[in-house]
DNA sequence: GACCAGGCGTACA
DNA sequence: TGTACGCATGGT
């Protein structure tokens, strides 16, 4: 166990905004799987210090949580309105993580149409299923090889429905290096939002949500009801959008007008809206 | 029992 | 090019 002193960071707005599904907390500790390791977090109050029971080093968690990013900085560039100026203060400290691209893309493939609850579930039974047993009760998520070959009659065990056949198709383009998750990095944000549009399954939101979520594509601007919502609701009379009813040109109009750091200004405003429906900003 | 949930693919106009 | 609907499943 040791400590270590973030600037700006709160790890409850982190790990419960919905970017990540494995996490659960229980008293003042959350418990969560990162690749094969079964990691402790808590964060004391007065001092911000966050405890760590793992064996991983403080790099790790640097990176795992972008403390490398500058939040102050990306607040200033993405405060464009009253309403996410209040979402960034009131939920100041929830940082984007660096999740891994494998089980992200996963992960908001079998979300589709799914409440946060349900999408847990389905990605517990994966692991426990499929993955290997780390400490009684969690397991490392599933390898690509592993769901390729899955047997259906166990794979509908996970409760995955209609996205049974897509995951398997997407394990299987991984697993054979068809889909080579590493050059997707190297691709600028348009061409790997292509290419990982051409799997059965990925639209413009899930391809965003991956994008964003484990490949550092931080103008990804992912659309989904929550947000939809929140820009018909609050932009309605905006004159872009008289034409802007579709998803897509949403997340064009995102992308324009909260800039590089859209995908910031999208988790807080997809948050506030989850905990609190349309907020007054009077 | 209808409706919605971090949607997508397809058919049809 | 745009819209309507089906697709499994679980929660309200």
């Amino acid at each position: 166990m040791y400590r270590l002193k973030p600037e700006i960071f709160n790890l409850d707005y982190t790990l419960d905004c919905g970017q990540v599904f494995r996490w659960e907390k229980s008293g003042d500790w959350w418990t969560g799987v990162v690749g094969d390791h079964v990691i402790r977090l808590s964060q004391e109050e007065d001092s911000g210090d966050l405890l760590i029971d793992s064996q991983l080093p403080p790099e790790f968690f640097s990176y795992y949580f972008r403390l490398d990013d500058n939040l102050p900085s990306i607040y200033e560039s993405i405060n464009k309105d009253l309403l996410i100026n209040r979402a960034i203060n009131k939920y100041s400290g929830l940082r984007l993580i660096r999740q891994n691209p494998w089980e992200c893309l996963i992960s908001y493939m079998l979300a589709t149409a799914s409440s946060i609850p349900t999408i847990q579930k389905r990605i517990y039974l994966l692991s426990r299923f499929f993955g290997q047993e780390l400490e009684e009760g969690y397991f490392s998520f599933p390898d690509p090889g592993t769901l390729a070959e899955a047997d259906l009659s166990l794979l509908d065990k996970c409760k995955l429905g209609f996205r049974t056949e897509r995951i398997k198709e997407a394990a299987r383009e991984v697993a054979s290096d068809e889909l080579d998750l590493n050059v997707l990095y190297r691709l600028e944000y348009r061409y790997a939002r292509e290419r990982l549009m051409r799997l059965r399954g990925i639209g413009e939101k899930v391809a965003d949500c991956v994008l964003l979520f484990a490949f550092e594509k931080m103008e990804a601007f992912p659309v989904d009801t929550h947000v939809r919502q929140i820009i018909q609701h609050y932009h309605i009379d905006d004159s872009y959008f008289e034409t802007c009813t579709n998803m897509s040109c949403m997340g064009e109009w995102g992308r324009k007008y909260f800039g590089y750091y859209c995908g910031y200004a999208q988790q807080y405003l997809f948050y506030q809206k989850r905990l609190e429906g349309f907020v007054s900003l009077y």
